[in-house]
DNA sequence: TGTACATCAGTGAACGCGCGTTCACTGATGTAC
DNA sequence: TGTACATCAGTGAACGCGCGTTCACTGATGTAC
């Protein structure tokens, strides 16, 4: 019996690098075969940690929606969660930010169990806007915080479609005075 | 030689097969197999009318943001054209819908011909809606345009990301109101 | 402490499959006379 | 108007390739005595 720590690593390096891949490579962009040359292994051994590949999808994509939030959750105030979901960073390295973000075209095809966690991840995300918001607002919080919420990954969207640094942050920027102005 | 016309009808028909398909199934969702059989062919033959698969995908992608844009033209006023664009209609048929929404997070990973036919789109919907701004606001009108744009393609990513109807409806029915709040 | 055995994470060849692309062909249609 | 020929859109078998998954195996490590 091989130490039960060196197994929990292995699958950890192995998750840990999908939730990377996934994010920037889109739900079909990385191979089995590639993600476990990433985490120094032969495409075999994959069934020794995951039922299937849909099962690692599942558990990769738990931890990019947990990772993400996450560092959003340590911002003091919305125009600080706002200048960081709108960084020039983020909008550079998907592969380290919102799944939402990064995947989210692609979702709507995939099984439920993915989409599922996609709802929470976008519950989440609202709720955490929400916290930051006056109580004066027009609307009812929660639904400001949907637009917000809306217009953030919206603008992300958008900026890494376009291939025009400057039409990206010229989105960027728009909402990021649109969502700080309160 | 085979009449002319025969043979533009036929490269219509995958055309606009294609910009269908892709809209709903994805830059890597349909094959070219798929899309000459939808267009009542075999596929040895879709070599005589594009020179490549990719080629296709750009022909397509023009066609698919033409048509989405066309729709948006017609409204006769902002609130007119977010009603239809955050509309149940919509986010039930991508195939048929904005191509931003449909493709956004995939496009970065796309050819630059793609990305640029991309950006031309996000420019046009932002102009559309910059057009039925009034001269008075906070902002310049072109930046209010990239916010509701942003919210608007947000909105619909995550209405079709999520698996419920409840919340998807509450992202559209919130961002409705923000975008025709003026 | 030293030895024999059991376990099982990880290896790498093999599978069936669908992909984009190529190519020799066919047969309907247009053109020339 | 009728006949012979040329064109080329479309057919379908074949290609090389990468995919997810399976499986017989190996060898390092843990356990029993």
């Amino acid at each position: 019996v091989v130490s039960t720590n060196k197994k929990a690593e292995t699958h950890e390096r192995i998750v840990a690098g999908a939730a990377k891949a996934l994010r920037k490579k889109g739900y079909d962009g990385v191979s089995v075969a590639e993600l476990m040359k990433d985490a120094g292994l032969t495409h075999g051994g994959f069934y020794a940690h995951f039922e299937s590949r849909e099962a690692l999808v599942v558990e990769a994509l738990e931890r990019a929606s947990a990772e993400s939030l996450e560092s959003l959750e340590k911002m003091a105030d919305l125009s600080e969660l706002v200048e960081q979901y709108l960084s020039t960073a983020h909008q550079e390295a998907p592969e380290a930010g919102c799944a939402l973000a990064a995947l989210g075209t692609e979702t709507r095809r995939q099984p439920d169990e993915v989409r599922a966690i996609a709802t929470r991840g976008a519950k989440s995300l609202t709720t955490l806007v929400e916290r930051h918001l006056p109580e004066t607002e027009r609307e009812t919080r929660r639904d400001e915080a949907r637009v917000i919420v809306s217009a953030l990954v919206g603008a992300m969207v958008i900026a890494r479609a376009v291939d025009s640094p400057e039409l990206a942050k010229a989105f960027r920027s728009a909402v990021k005075r649109f969502a700080t102005r309160r």
